[in-house]
DNA sequence: ACTCTTAAGTTACATTTAGTAATTAAATAA
DNA sequence: TTATTTAATTACTAAATGTAACTTAAGAGT
């Protein structure tokens, strides 16, 4: 399709970022570590895409899931440092979302 | 599905910018106005998605099309102000990409 | 033992979006 | 008249997403 020099990095990034809830989720994450419900009754994001997007985050390395073996389970999902680093840009698109939307 | 309090000015901007192809092609535009041939040859994207994006990127104000009548047709696609306010967080996410991945 | 409750998922299926390749439109040049 | 070039659009297939019902695990209550 093309003879591009396109930096795979960015590229991978923007693959990660650009999918849909990504961005949403690691902003809800930037308030503290936070369980499966609260994240999904945050967002209109449904069951199935949250828990599909958790994986593949905590796949990347940015997002860590802790199991608490409490009565019902409690699940914790909170960002790595490689998450915390992405905070700048996140920040970023935050504030000019409020300047220019 | 929830009872969020989601900034739906930030839910919009990660709409936008979350959409396939959309970051990189804001990307590719920092480097000044391009054509849609350049365009298309300097990310794997196809015609078809790149004329949807940059219609919606044109529509949401980030984007300027210009058409030359020379021959044959040239049309130049280029930043607005409201486009150009976002290369903060482009770059964040390119300075992330580089350390992270 | 058996049913109930709750969190955290998973599955099945319909709808929407994206990928691929062929086609069209406009303006000229040969 | 036919060919060429850029910028799309169209038709069709494949993949991603939305929706809602279902499952699993671990007690708690009776």
């Amino acid at each position: 399709m093309n003879e591009s020099n396109l930096c795979p990095r960015l590229a991978k990034a923007m693959d990660l970022i650009g999918k849909r809830w990504t961005g949403l989720i690691l902003y809800q994450l930037l308030d503290g570590p936070q369980r499966f419900n609260e994240i999904e009754s945050s967002l209109p994001v449904s069951g199935r895409l949250l828990s599909e997007r958790l994986k593949e985050l905590e796949k990347e390395g940015l997002v860590e899931r802790k199991v608490y073996s409490e009565v019902p389970v409690r699940v914790e999902y909170s960002l790595t440092d490689k998450g915390w680093a992405l905070e700048g840009a996140i920040r970023n698109i935050e504030s000019w979302a409020t300047s220019w939307l």
